[in-house]
DNA sequence: CATCTTATGCTCAAGGAGAGTATAAATGGC
DNA sequence: GCCATTTATACTCTCCTTGAGCATAAGATG
């Protein structure tokens, strides 16, 4: 028996949610796990910065998967696999190494709700679930499938929910529209926009993008995808990059003032547009006073 | 290398959460993992099955460790531990096995706050982690410990914050007041109440009760622990087990209510004192209804 | 009947969250 | 210089939630 480490690294550069990826962009990172090292996570470290060049920031664990027919390869069933979560920022990846970044939304169109829902939703996306739905035996489990997507994706004017990352992944799965559903069978026909991974590498950054759209609403961590200092604009387009939909200006630098996340720099921006704005740097003493316990963002779901 | 699944098994009985234990209450029910099944899950409800003569409701995965220094056996250094949370009723365990139940504050009686914060807290406790914290090299190190302290504990009247178990563990594990801390050097007096468990499995339960605190507050996890027919009272009570600390009625009842968790069954509580409660049950529809969206527990921390 | 205990209905004030208005400070085109 | 454009920043207003308490109801027990 084996254990592999796979890695989702998340950086933002410019409003775009990246991940490392190799092969193309079609897996994400992985390696066997060291036993030589003292724990997973610093086998995680080191072996990421043996492949990328750069130490890592911010690091989680996400999900051990060891489900015999899961990796789609019978001849490594006797595996498990341990992911992670990592963030840092892509301007600190060494050059010359094998990774690339590549878009998350590359990977999950249908998780970018920033200029509203996407057109293909409503289009294409929708009328296929609905026949997903319809194909069910009974009428009873028709309705209790057509529910279940309408509110894994907010159609008819239910509000969206942008933690479901992996419900909607796994319901796109088991509709198969998606083309690692049909792997097994030979059939894979792209029926929904967004590229494919390896494996079940896909499922795993879908584990990884919900953990982080959760986790920025009450933990600090959008500063580890940040340079040192930042605008309070850049920041909140940072949020929005992981969370895939628009907040508030006014109340959302309510929210982060009040709370005393960051502190002025002293400098203002240089090259922009509009209005110049002030530089702030994250308080890293808010890690220590208020340890573990609580900051919130402007992203709950009314 | 192999592969173990630990289980933190959890039920309530008469207000007292309770988990699973083997050797006298000196460990988790933990066991191999067989490759024969499909993934981990079926294969951690098997085996408590096996265990435990009953099926297991709810579960979820917890942690993967593989630190190699950290069984405090160096014998199996080459392990991987899987521990899962799942959640039962007490009366479901078949007789005669192994397995006994015990109460989950019997291991941290720090984590009951239902009758106010424990004495022994600021008249042992407190002391001891003040004279940890002033070990510390530095003036500035001896603040911050302090600071920890008192965050994570909710000394020097900051609020307490019932999920962070699992820091508190840590703390009391770093500042060598647990007899798990001095184990691998030959210390081990207890210098805490609470019973200490083998290996890590104290640190496991840790965080399986962290989750469940927190997750209790967000999904209708609760009545997986509550017979099938219950009063609102006997809800309040599981929940401020769990907890660790009490809620106000009405506005439990409020909460409860206006989200439609529940539903009268027509009967009336009997064998009870005072006046006589409703009884009631879960609508299992929620479940469909908002899928894993959201629901509230009058938890929050102020 | 008085008392105890739990159930249950209702009110009130404070704080937070969502949304909008207004104004300031820069740029570039004319 | 004037104006449109873009972004920054300060306030305000309303609705909802939450914490807390008061009051009353309905049973048991002596």
């Amino acid at each position: 028996m084996t254990a592999d480490l796979v890695a989702v690294l998340v950086a933002v550069t410019d409003g775009t949610p990246k991940i490392m990826t190799i092969a193309g962009g079609s897996a994400l990172p992985s390696g066997p796990f060291e036993f030589a090292h003292r724990s997973l996570q610093t086998a995680l470290r080191a072996w990421v910065e043996a492949q990328t060049g750069h130490p890592l920031g911010y690091v989680e664990q996400l999900y051990t998967f060891a489900d015999r027919g899961r990796s789609g390869n019978a001849k490594t069933p006797h595996s498990i696999s341990i992911s992670y979560l990592g963030l840092t920022r892509e301007d600190r990846v060494g050059e010359g190494f094998e990774a690339h970044w590549t878009g998350w939304y590359d990977y999950f169109p249908w998780e970018d709700h920033r200029a509203g829902a996407p057109a293909f939703l409503a289009k294409m996306l929708a009328p296929k679930l609905k026949a997903w739905a319809k194909s069910a035996p009974s009428p009873a489990l028709q309705r209790e499938r057509w529910q279940r997507c309408s509110i894994t994706f907010g159609l008819e004017d239910r509000d969206w929910n942008e933690e479901l990352v992996l419900q909607r992944y796994e319901l796109l799965y088991e509709a198969a529209l998606i083309p690692e559903a049909g792997r097994e069978n030979g059939r894979g026909a792209s029926i929904v926009p967004g590229k494919p991974m390896t494996s079940d590498h896909r499922r795993i950054l879908a584990t990884g993008i919900a953990r982080l759209r959760a986790k920025i609403k009450y933990r600090p961590v959008v500063f580890e995808l940040l340079p040192a200092e930042f605008t309070l604009l850049q920041l909140q387009r940072s949020v929005e990059a992981l969370a895939g939909r628009l907040v508030h200006k006014q109340n959302f630098r309510r929210l982060i003032e009040q709370q005393e996340l960051v502190e002025e720099t002293g400098a203002i921006a240089a090259d922009t547009v509009g209005r110049p704005a002030k530089l702030f740097r994250f308080r890293h003493a808010v890690l220590a006073e208020r340890a573990v316990i609580g900051t919130k963002l402007p992203l709950s779901r009314t």
